[in-house]
RNA sequence: GGUCUCGUGGCCGAGUGGCUAGGCACAGGUCUGCAAAACCUCGUACAGCGGUUCGAAUCCGCUCGAGACCUCCA
């Protein structure tokens, strides 16, 4: 069995403090996030949290823990709001599109896997779905009506914060009191089922034209949104995990309603340490749903969207992401994403060039350095945008090395290119998106090319040697001259 | 109205008391038949005002501005 070979530090949302990570069951590490509702295609708010979550993963693999990593599928269609009345959301999808829920829930279930294939986002190591435990959430309901902190109300079941705020305090992840929560509840209907209008629904009776529904001892209905990460976290991970992840606008009610149900039913906080990513922003304003102003990723591959310049690839946008750091607002912008693609070309063409580069007798460089920098700035609530700016100081040395003016000998170059990997590759989870397609047919024929080209320069004839490289270039192939002859690479 | 963030050089974006991150753009240079690309070099910025301190982008107060959550949302 590995050491744990680091320690790290992490920002927890309920303590508000950086803390030292400390798992449960060393070297197990239980980690849940909160996935998509899969009614809709994946934008670029999706990839935030898949993205940040995902460099946790693989760190926390790396640094020797046995992590189970959980992200959920929730595939009950939730009303659009909290009110009574109202069709859920992936019921009003299917009969947009005609189509049954479960197709619906499938289409964008695979494009949700595509995507995230793209941004080269490992997969979880479980991916549950609300729709398969409805059990899980029934004993839920049932556990929490036992302990006293949930009432029926005309076939559904509600969660009675009131009641539950007299023993435990409602609110501490988000930092808010009831008290001051009712003082301004912007709700005014009427006549509700619920006692306190921030009381939430455990089981909700499904309305006739109601299309998922499940039996229940209440009415047939469905359960409450957040019901299925209180239960599934259990389920998967124990009444008490280490991790729990999800965007910042999930903080309130969706993660406080968690606790409140967990500590309901087990008598204890169900997470050790809460993370939360911050949102992206376009224009300054928080890219959503229901502001309409989100870009899919689809989208945003393609090009295909008035407010993209041009296409951007899924490695943009991966380093793009990792170059903010996860609890920053990170606003989106073509100049801002052209910046983050010519980074991450450059990052690349080092990588590659680190590749050629021969020892030298002595080192001017010291790669341990570098190393040491890369992991104290994952341990330190893995700030990927410091581990990034340290990786662009090797670039140039990495440059410098091929142009001789930096000496790497044979124990520094390996370092160096075992931090690299490691880091680029392993840890922030980049591949060479142009490295791929690079077979040994596609190299020499260039290289052929580049021969011929050499000759006509030789003679003079610029005709033919502008018309290879002009030519190349439409193919998407750039020549590059240089000092010690022509290299070449994809555009 | 409540709770809470944030305001860094042209743009993006790190940084919690002294050691002026980094990327992109701009500029200069190297290379080159021309070009492109690449590479090298280069910027003392921290909303405003006041305070604490030997010293503040970093701590405190006020002002202005932006945003998040309080309804579904990653």
């Amino acid at each position: 069995m590995n050491e744990i070979s680091q320690k790290i530090f992490l920002y927890n949302t309920l303590t508000r403090r950086k803390e030292e990570f400390i798992p449960n069951h060393p070297p197990h590490v239980g980690m849940y996030v909160c996935g998509p509702t899969v009614y809709g295609d994946a934008h670029l708010g999706h990839a935030r949290p898949a993205v940040t979550f995902d460099v946790i993963y693989r760190y926390l693999k790396y640094c020797g823990y046995k992590v189970r990593y959980v992200r959920n599928i929730t595939d009950v269609g939730h009303l659009e709001n909290d009110a009574d009345e109202g069709e859920d959301k992936i019921q009003r999808k299917a009969r947009l599109e005609q189509l049954e829920p479960m197709e619906i829930v499938q289409r964008y279930t695979n494009s949700y896997h595509r995507n995230m294939d793209q941004l080269n986002v490992l997969r979880p190591d479980i991916e549950p779905r609300a729709t398969g435990h409805i059990i899980e959430q029934l004993e839920l309901v049932k556990k929490i009506l036992k302990n006293g902190f949930a009432y029926e109300s005309e076939g559904s079941v509600y969660f009675d914060v009131e009641n539950y705020n007299r023993k435990y305090p409602y609110g501490i992840l988000s930092g808010r009191r009831l008290d001051e929560l009712q003082a301004f509840s912007r709700e005014l209907e009427g006549i509700s089922e619920k006692r306190s209008p921030y009381d939430f629904a455990l089981w909700k009776k499904a309305q006739p034209t109601h299309i998922m529904r499940w039996p229940s001892p209440w009415s047939d209905g469905f359960p409450g949104w957040h019901l299925e990460c209180s239960a599934m976290g259990a389920r998967y991970l124990g009444e008490t995990f280490d991790i729990h992840g999800g965007g910042m606008d999930l903080i309130f009610p969706h993660h406080e309603a968690e606790i409140a149900q967990s500590v309901a039913a087990n008598g204890k906080q169900p997470v050790r340490y809460w993370l939360h990513n911050n949102m992206v922003t376009i224009n300054g304003q928080k890219m959503g749903k229901s502001l309409g102003n989100f870009i899919t990723l689809d989208e945003i591959f393609s090009g295909n969207h008035p407010k993209l310049e041009k296409a951007y690839s899924p490695m943009n946008i991966r380093f793009f992401i990792l170059q903010a750091h996860y609890r920053s607002t990170l606003d989106f912008s073509n100049e801002a994403l052209q910046a983050a693609e010519k980074g991450y070309k450059r990052l690349m063409e080092a990588w590659n060039t680190l590749q050629t580069l021969t020892p030298t007798d002595e080192s001017t460089y010291d790669a341990n350095h570098l190393r040491n920098a890369c992991f104290e700035a994952m341990n330190d609530d893995f700030n990927t945008p410091v581990v990034i700016a340290h990786l662009f100081e090797a670039v140039k040395t990495i440059n410098n090395a091929k142009a001789g003016t930096e000496k790497l000998d044979a124990t520094q170059l390996q370092i160096l290119k075992d931090t690299f990997s490691t880091f680029l590759f392993n840890i922030l989870g980049l591949v060479d998106e142009k490295a791929g397609d690079n077979s040994r047919l596609t190299e020499e024929l260039i290289r052929l090319l580049i021969d011929i080209r050499l000759e006509a320069r030789a003679r003079k004839d610029w005709a033919t040697s502008d018309r290879i490289r002009d030519q190349l270039k439409e193919l998407g192939i750039q020549l590059k001259d240089g000092k010690d002859g022509t290299e070449w690479s994809y555009l």
